[in-house]
DNA sequence: GCAAATTAATGATTTATTCAAG
DNA sequence: CTTGAATAAATCATTAATTTGC
């Protein structure tokens, strides 16, 4: 069939790496010069063109910050947890864990939460990850040395998640369904 | 009988499954309390605690994404590898950006380049970028073409990136490895 | 068949980066 | 420019697979 010409560039393997080297390396914004040398050297491993380059780098720093905001703001639901043994104790996870999306305007300064556990686990803060909760289901499911979860505030999930992705996500999923959450409080 | 102190946790099947179909569902990087929850699930199936639970998921995310791309590497798709992957592209480029790093103040120059660009593109006056580099730019930036060695000699190795290969491990494309260069002339 | 020897997986640690707040 | 937070990448280390000589 009369195969539509690409109207867009879609970078090698090769040519990927590359850039991703370098913006790994600290390469933010080239400048003219820079990306004319880029784009050099990049068609050497396929089609390429200055535009792609700046527009690539565009691109990836913005969505690079975007993907730390939302990293920043994946918050806790709140802990429900005497299902025990249940069979369906699967699905009733992915409820709560569908990716939470805050309000825009919100403080990422109090909305982590997230993992500072590598460090706590050094530290040997790490009791409440480290000791077995095997015992008995706790509804307190998290007491983390007194300050350290303090605005885990109650959120509300409103709806939908239809997230049954298969591949890779995570990284460039710039679009994660994502449920809705607002904090209640 | 000292019992074989088993150092480490040694997942159950029902616990791998549990933990894949987690993952499989969209789950990457679970937080605490998130962790908390999985790991009293799981603990219903075997011995185990949060760090397995948050180490799982470090390694299964990383060692997901390492599978992904070197997939992606064994498909370069063109034929202008006649360059292939000069080792040494990397660090001239480097070279080339290390200037960027300018001191207080001057820097609104550099860094406004590229919103220039951005215009220019928008205005049509983009000619230099949208242009192909072809050869001029090439010379001035590497003369590797009778054998990339001969601009080695130039080339001071700073070693930012010890390439410490362990020889056996993983990877091939992965991580080019980067070392930073400087003209030591 | 069966261990010792080798190799592949993968759990656990360490190290480097990144963004952005101070 | 410095530092805090939070990984992701790299790597170390141990367990499971497998191969191999008998």
């Amino acid at each position: 069939m009369p195969q539509a010409p690409s109207t867009r560039w879609c970078p090698t393997s090769e040519q990927l790496m590359m850039l991703e080297e370098l913006y790994r390396t600290g390469v933010r914004t080239p400048n003219a010069s820079q990306i004319q040398q880029i784009t050099a050297h990049l068609s050497h491993h396929g089609k390429i063109e200055g535009k792609n380059v700046f527009y690539w780098f565009q691109n990836h720093k913005a969505r690079d910050r975007q993907k730390l905001r939302r990293k920043l703001s994946r918050q806790p639901l709140q802990a429900f947890s005497q299902y025990s043994s249940s069979p369906h104790f699967l699905p009733q996870l992915h409820q709560t864990f569908q990716p939470q999306r805050l309000r825009q305007g919100e403080k990422v300064h109090e909305q982590r939460q997230g993992l500072d556990l590598l460090r706590k686990l050094e530290e040997g803060q790490c009791a409440w990850i480290t000791s077995s909760p095997s015992g008995r289901e706790r509804e307190t499911v998290m007491e983390m040395d007194g300050g350290g979860s303090a605005f885990c505030r109650q959120l509300k999930t409103l709806d939908l998640f239809p997230t049954r992705s298969t591949g890779v996500r995570d990284e460039c999923g710039t679009s994660m369904s994502a449920s809705c959450s607002v904090l209640t409080s």
